[in-house]
DNA sequence: ACTATTTTTTAGATATATCTAATTATTTAT
DNA sequence: ATAAATAATTAGATATATCTAAAAAATAGT
């Protein structure tokens, strides 16, 4: 049986695995908030289950059949946050964390009808791409905002989604997803961001800019994303 | 914690307890599928938690804290059925089993959107009765259709929501809430009633006319109710 | 009233997912 | 290369919700 934590850990694995690539006891654990203790022996369950390939005291990756289980439950977080922004006029700082909820309990029929009232959309709210039905994740090249440097002119394309605070504040600055920025000053020593966005101006610090991915305008390094 | 599972054996003790007054380890243990051993275990521990009164070897009552946790899954249920209707485009014999999951992970937002989509309203796709936010069942005085008489012009009210096969049957017929019929003829012995609905005639055995509650037209005994 | 049947509870086991504390392995620093 | 620091695992405990089998209580039948 494939359990809610089950796909917790699954979930949480794969994102990790976006960005590094061998994924540690550690990050698992304070991603999820539970002890290393209790990471080591789920991950013993998950290789016994096939879902992991799993090297003691190394790290861990997703086998197919975990990958598979991770897209779809990502898929049921995304659809679900869009679905409640659009259909029951949730705000974008209240859909994470019903969704974080409900994608492990609404069937397939559920998915696809929501996926069919939103005419099979690409993006949620906070800009993260959805897994295709058959489990594709189109993931794009983003840089932080927090790497952009002074003059360029960047256009948002997605923001982190599990902190509500946080995604208020960007809405009142008119943050959202395809908004244009012109980044026109860069503090040192990972000094605040001055931006202009919508004609007013705002300094943002870098706990902030290091949530907001960009267009690599000018071309940078460091690909990055969440959910 | 109030679990999922607490939750479940609050709710059919909620709905046992709507006919006979007493409800009984036996009648809970099946209904919930679980044996009577599990049932004692979780009574003791509803009963520490103040949520029945728990008397061992006569029966259990809810407790007004009880019965609150109780009519609120059941709205949530019964909200989620109509919204799966309304909303999404569910067939009536599909939305019972997704609102039987859902139930016990929608948060109040959630609730009070649906409500508000759906204009506040009073009944499931069922014809059962939505309690209202703060807690009123709307219980009414219903005959199940078994019961009726040759001759008599009834309006059906209710039907059971549990058998998706039971429903689709129904609907083939035509016989949803509000709808009219015609008691034609009752075979003697349990036999099978005869009935005519929008100009087509049927016959329908007891196990699916005790599943069908009615206006009480020439007045008879035995309320009852289920979703 | 006594016995048989039915119902309910108790005792003890299992499975899942956690935790704390102790141990072991790996990595880093001198 | 060795010691110190960090990371991961093991051992053993706890909580929840189940089960089977045995014992006890309540009910029904003669
Ligand atoms: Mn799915
Ligand atoms: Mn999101
Ligand atoms: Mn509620
Ligand atoms: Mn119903």
């Amino acid at each position: 049986m494939i359990t809610q934590s089950i796909q917790d850990y699954l979930k949480v694995i794969y994102k990790l695995a976006v960005n590094r690539k061998q994924v540690n006891t550690n990050a698992i654990a304070e991603r999820l908030g539970v002890t290393q203790a209790s990471v080591t022996s789920m991950l013993k369950k998950l290789s016994e289950l096939n879902l992991i390939e799993y090297k003691p005291y190394y790290g861990v990756e997703l086998t197919g059949g975990g990958e598979k289980i991770a897209l779809e439950i990502i898929r049921h977080h995304r659809l679900l946050e869009l679905y409640l922004a659009e259909a029951l006029g949730y705000s974008w700082d209240q859909v994470h964390e019903e969704a974080e909820k409900l994608e492990h309990h609404i069937s397939e029929e559920f998915e696809d009808r929501m996926a069919a009232v939103l005419g099979d959309p690409d993006f949620d709210p906070h800009g993260a791409p959805i897994p295709s039905k058959d489990g594709v994740m189109q993931e794009r090249y983003l840089v932080s905002l927090a790497s952009v440097g002074a003059g360029a002119r960047v256009q948002v394309k997605q923001v982190s989604d599990h902190n509500a605070e946080l995604l208020r504040y960007l809405g009142k600055m008119g943050i959202y997803p395809e908004v244009e920025i012109d980044v026109l000053e860069k503090a040192p020593f990972g000094g605040p961001l001055h931006i202009r966005i919508a004609g007013r101006e705002h300094h943002l610090g870098e706990s902030l800019t290091n949530q907001i991915w960009v267009t690599p305008q000018p071309a940078r390094d460091e690909p990055e994303a969440t959910s």
